[in-house]
DNA sequence: TCTATTAATCGTAATATTGCAATGAAACAA
DNA sequence: TTGTTTCATTGCAATATTACGATTAATAGA
């Protein structure tokens, strides 16, 4: 089906599974690292940076920008790509408490 | 094409991707963490407790033991699946310095 | 105005993912 | 042995993802 049955998961699997989802390919996980590296963040440069069509670039960061994770602001006929730190922190908590999960406590039973 | 192009990225990048992917799907979070929360972690009690069909939940386990996430065991007909603390723990240190950079050193520019 | 630059969008081909019915394989019980 | 239970595998249909050429839209500069 290529159809995930969200409705039988609890608001916060699903929204762990959408964070994952968009860290889940590596061209989307460099431009992150590639924004938070550099000041720079045109558009332009994370085509050169990374090597993939501008089209596919432009894909991928419309991707992070609809989660929110990042946001644009044109300048000229650029655009400035940056980390939106607030929503960034708030991925983070999530994820965060996801990976967390005590393993400690229980006894392994395999 | 459906296929990301990995050799134009780095081993880290590539991984944290991987991991991530898995983690992209609410069945495959909804897994880990009963198995996390529960001892019983029987395959069959698995499907009971999420909902989809006993092939789908049998290939999203796989997938979860393809990285090593989990761990299964036979017992007599029933199969005990269970986290793997060491894999787990090495997964976590990679996501973790990927979600921790740090965003207070730069101003922001847009 | 005309042209160049930059990035978004459209359209499409190739591939991957999701879900399940049907079937197989392995262990147990009678 | 025969039947039952449990899980993995196969095969397939529906949908999603990835990548990019072609095009469009918007701004800047001559």
């Amino acid at each position: 089906m290529g159809l995930a049955k969200t409705e039988i998961f609890t608001d916060t699997q699903n929204q762990i599974a959408l964070y994952a989802k968009v860290f889940g390919h590596p061209a989307r996980v460099a431009i992150l690292e590639h924004l938070f590296k550099m000041n720079t963040c045109v558009c332009g440069d994370l085509v050169l940076e990374i090597g993939l069509a501008q089209p596919t670039i432009s894909q991928h960061l419309k991707e992070l920008k609809h989660l929110g994770l990042i946001q644009g602001t044109i300048e000229g006929t650029s655009v400035c790509y940056c980390i939106n730190r607030e929503n960034w922190t708030g991925m983070k908590s999530v994820m965060t408490a996801f990976l967390n999960q005590d393993i400690t406590k229980q006894q392994q039973c395999c």
